[in-house]
DNA sequence: CTTACTTTGCAATAGCATTGCATAACTTCA
DNA sequence: TGAAGTTATGCAATGCTATTGCAAAGTAAG
């Protein structure tokens, strides 16, 4: 289990110190996306900058994705097995909830293609949705 | 021509006050969507936050809407005229480029609808894609 | 002209992101 | 093993955007 996770960061060139070991765990824990608060309040005291850079080593090697939902707050979420860091494949559309606040990775809706004017070439793209989630509308 | 901005602020229950016809005189010349910053720059020496509380005025009331378009500046530009306070229309794509770094609309862009997880329910979407724009691929 | 309301300008604050630097931890190689 | 070098961590400090409080200036109405 533990095992599990020091291979996957040794996997993607990181060295697995206890930091980063415990970070790891913790977001694989999580069922939203989490931002660096949320984040220094779930785990057991550290520094908040380093969980800060932990948050960015493990961007730069395609371990998790941030996400911009509009709240201010950079949030992260685990990446898919196929990430590296050169080239996110987080195509997939995030879900805000104005209920609960929470943010969601919908990895099973993909974001369509779209015809651009003229002259436009696309390189990434960034959709957030907003609306109620699952659990609040119940 | 000045009239025509102030019966714009008047249409909108805005009371047309010096500054504000400048700062929307000054919105209406823009190609791109810009930052209380570039307002601030672009404009004759003025208060910032006596600007930032005019583009929050013309949000309100549906003059402007704002854009999140990932650089952490929160970036205006004009709505089209059917828009109101409450309701914004402004479902069209946004386009961040990465060369020169300005926010377009795309208004002929239209958010294509998307099957969302059951439970799920959509209220707003907030679509950037980023690229390279017309200008810079040339 | 006086009163009431709106707008403006200045001061101040809060929160997130980010960097510099010194120390601690860990590696490596002789 | 131990000295040197690299990497990671922790603390201090800073920058930038957003936002509010308050008092002064401006505007409108009677």
């Amino acid at each position: 289990m533990t095992q599990d996770i020091e291979h996957r960061l040794k996997n993607r060139q990181v060295n697995p110190t206890a930091m980063r070991l415990l970070v790891l765990d913790f977001l694989t824990k999580q069922t939203a996306a989490i931002s660096l608060n949320d984040l220094e309040k779930g785990m057991a005291p550290s520094d908040r900058i380093t969980l800060y850079r932990t948050l960015k080593t493990f961007e730069e090697k395609g371990l998790v994705h941030s996400i911009e939902d509009g709240t201010g707050a950079t949030k992260y979420a685990l990446c898919e097995q196929d990430c590296d860091g050169e080239n996110h494949h987080d195509l997939h559309v995030h879900f805000y909830c104005n209920s609960c606040k929470e943010t969601f990775c919908l990895p099973n809706t993909r974001i369509p293609e779209l015809a651009l004017p003229n002259g436009f070439k696309q390189q990434e793209m960034n959709l957030i949705i907003k609306g109620v989630c699952e659990q609040c509308s119940k």
